[in-house]
DNA sequence: TCTGGGGTCCTAGGACCC
DNA sequence: TCTGGGGTCCTAGGACCC
């Protein structure tokens, strides 16, 4: 009997990965990607090779702490292009493979709905297909339900498989900390410790009523159903369509005269308003988020008038500059434009927390 | 040597209306 | 003079993911 499986493909350190394809010499070698590829910039790391992980560099660390950390890294710059190709190509051979359903979640991961008697069958020859047409390697989860098969990849890692279904899933998470789940972060974890709950097996075992004044009415259910690693069971390939699009910038020197945040501002918005046009559909919001040196962050919203009209939205944006607090330095700048949706209503494929 | 850039969603609190 | 609830909209802030 053939059953519905939910695989979760997960390319092992894509960007690392795809950077040694071109320079095969870089093979073994501690390699670290992020910004400009310059340590003494401000800049974090977007991926680091396995190399370089084993002296403790990880993703959204400070670049000039992992140069410091590992002296002789080869520090290379972020090529978004480049990862992006190589994610369609991977993506493509995803969606070749019979009776797929292809949802991607990422640069370097997709759920892939199938039918089969014999899953781990199914994701070998995905893994075969993957490497013989990109040479990339990946590791694959296999699931009952997209949270199960979305945890199990990262127990098959590195280029392995692992099965986690509801038979197993408590023995195999059960004893494991809270923070391992996908979607519990450090604070999440930290307030569920205050009540009691420190590992996925007490999660799992909590009333889903006892967590709503914590969390409310949406989280609180939502992390009880994490904890048995319920939810949906169908991966859902309808295209994805954008709530908005954003553009931030950090200033490698701190920004203090209000004309230089004007100039930022008028950038940023015309960077967002061609990612917006490039849709063809209106803004009717707007945030800016400003990073006062050093670490507060602020954000101003403001809701406008339906408009697809780049100046009309560039004048909204520099009336919400006017918020910014005077005279304090500021270090990142962000302009986010929200759009309508289509029907003025969420359509498409809307991978909700509530609905997973 | 402090902390990118692109997203998503949820919640709280105030304003306002009936 | 004092003050009900329910509902919606908006803004700000938080949390998480890759």
């Amino acid at each position: 009997m053939s059953e519905q499986w939910v695989l979760h493909v997960d390319l092992d350190q894509f960007i690392a990965a795809v950077e040694m394809l071109r320079r095969p010499e870089l093979a073994g070698k501690p390699v670290i990607v992020g910004g400009r590829g310059d340590p003494t910039e401000r800049a974090v790391v977007s991926t680091a090779s396995y190399e370089a992980r084993a002296y403790g560099v990880g993703s959204g660390m400070p670049l000039r702490v992992a140069a410091r950390k590992v002296p002789d890294a080869v520090i290379l710059p972020v090529d978004h292009e480049a990862y992006l190709e190589a994610s369609e190509k991977v993506m493509a051979v995803l969606r070749s493979q019979s009776g797929t359903t292809v949802q991607v979640l990422g640069w370097d991961e997709a759920f892939v709905g199938i039918e089969a008697r014999d899953p781990e069958a199914f994701a070998r020859q995905i893994q075969q297909a993957v490497l013989a047409e990109t040479r990339l390697h990946c590791s694959i989860g296999i699931g009952d339900t997209l949270v199960r098969a979305k945890v199990a990849t990262s127990l098959g890692k590195p280029a392995g498989i692992f099965r986690l279904t509801e038979s197993n899933w408590l023995d195999v998470m059960g004893k494991l900390p809270t923070i391992e789940l996908w979607g519990v972060g450090t604070k999440v974890s930290r307030r569920l410790a205050t009540l009691g709950i420190k590992t996925v097996a007490e999660l799992a075992a909590a009333d889903p009523n006892h967590l709503v004044p914590e969390f409310g009415p949406k989280m609180g259910p939502w992390y009880a159903q994490l904890g048995r690693g319920d939810g949906a069971r169908v991966v859902d390939d309808t295209p994805w369509v954008a709530r908005g699009h954003s553009r931030e910038t950090t200033f490698q020197r701190d920004l203090t005269d209000p004309s230089q945040v004007d100039d930022a501002v008028r950038e940023l918005a015309a960077r967002v308003m061609e990612d917006v046009a490039a849709e063809g559909r209106p803004v009717v919001g707007l945030t800016l988020k400003v990073r006062y040196a050093p670490f507060t962050t602020r954000t101003y919203a403001r809701k406008i008038p339906e408009t697809p009209d780049p100046a009309e939205v560039l004048a909204h944006a520099l009336d919400l500059v006017a918020k910014i607090e005077a005279g304090r330095p500021i270090r990142l700048l962000g302009l986010r434009a929200e759009m309508t949706m289509p029907d003025d209503s969420r359509q498409g494929h809307t991978p909700t927390r509530s609905g997973w």
